[in-house]
DNA sequence: TAGATTGTTAATCGATTAACAATC
DNA sequence: TAGATTGTTAATCGATTAACAATC
């Protein structure tokens, strides 16, 4: 394993210290666009990684994440300079940089609220637990769901769900409830302490400013998907 | 039921005729940072409808898509002119043409590629019948699972994936098979005619430039919200 | 040294915001 | 008419791209 140039946890750059806790910086710096890539370039470093590769370049990596080089490079510029000019970049040093930023160097714990069909997937979802998330609870409104055991954990009843964001200490809740109930029990996850919520149910949720909330509709993906079929197909089959 | 000032179907926008085939300019004017707010405002409409209301203002509409009325307004803007200055939108006028802008006029069909927890999950999801969306076939690599019933629906070797997809005639599939075999199942997929793909599977598919791809990386959400949380106790309960 | 590749700069592009004239 | 609300304009902001000097 070669030396890398750059001692890790040196402060090297004037944006990310290497300081873990108490640095805010890099926190504010990193434009949005940015960190949602990030997770992009960790899954690339990790396939780079897998195949005995030391080195890599931003070509080749901004091939494996799907991105042009330039941009790659721009995003990591962000975090600092990990790279070497005329070398590249050391697949491990770049690899825990990122997971630095991320914040994947501490455990995070993750509740699931809504355990039916999509709830039950996401719990058994291999990629939580791999990617340093911890799933410490489950809940349900539905009586004949609590007290059942799903991925190794008793699903606990909706009426506890503060009781068990505090007894865990889970600091993000992923929601797939049915859309009715979601903002309700979003506003329960904010007050129980929970400050990041990635949620399934449609429709938007109101959330204070210290609270991180990330969407995912499959139904909106689908039209979007309709959009383009429709911009598409109405070109009569010409081109 | 309040006639709109503007017969449906008139040509009323430069940018927007209301011609439903042939007319590639609204796909090619729509910004696609509107299109993708586009299902939000549907589901807003739909709601402020079921309420019983006929006529709705940009800043209701606004609120309960969780953006501001000024962006509500621009992004409409780009469809036509659909309000009426001091009055509002009409709600079913509106609804209907950002139905047939989406593509929802017509009925999309909808194939599962990967029928585990996910692909089981998403194959009983209400909200793509619901939607416009027809669900025509579901396909598995697994021999356990060929040959069940899911969703009303028998499952089909992987070996037939062209053969369900020209007999059914999807044009949008769910992938929802391992990371592994993404990119094969996609090739596949485009090779036999599919044109919009929502995939599941973490790691960026490569497609020709007339296939759309919308990809939902739950880890990689997930990752996104440690970044806010570390951002956050790294200030150590400051604040 | 010569070749390679980064990190950064500057230019371009697209999206958002705010304000207000148009007009119902 | 007076009040309300849209549709549009212009300004701002942020993200992307391309090129290249720095430097390994």
């Amino acid at each position: 394993m070669p030396a890398p140039r750059v001692t890790e946890g040196r402060v090297d750059d004037r944006r990310t210290a290497g300081r873990r806790s108490g640095d805010r910086r890099a926190g504010q710096s990193v434009p949005p666009a940015t960190v949602a890539r990030l997770p992009g370039y960790l899954r690339a470093l990790e396939a780079t990684a897998s195949q005995g590769a030391v080195l890599t370049s931003s070509d080749e990596l901004a091939a494996r994440a799907g991105v042009t080089p330039a941009q790659l490079r721009k995003d990591l510029s962000f975090l600092g300079s990990y790279g070497r000019r005329g070398v590249g970049y050391d697949v491990g040093h770049l690899r825990e940089q990122i997971t630095v930023v991320l914040g994947l160097a501490d455990v995070r714990r993750v509740i699931v609220v809504g355990v039916g069909n999509l709830g039950h997937a996401l719990a058994n979802y291999a990629g939580i637990a791999e990617r340093g998330f911890a799933l410490v609870g489950l809940v349900d409104a539905d009586p004949a769901v609590v007290g059942s055991t799903v991925a190794g954990l008793v699903v606990e009843p909706a009426d506890d769900l503060r009781g068990v964001v505090s007894r865990t200490g889970a600091t993000i809740a992923v929601l797939t409830t049915p859309a009715a109930v979601a903002q309700q029990v979003c506003d329960e996850l904010v007050a129980a302490g929970v400050v990041g919520i990635l949620t399934f149910a449609p429709g938007a949720l109101r959330v204070p400013p210290h609270v991180d909330v990330r969407a995912v509709d499959v139904a909106s993906e689908l039209q979007i998907l309709a959009f383009h079929d429709r911009a598409r197909s109405a070109d009569g089959g010409a081109s």
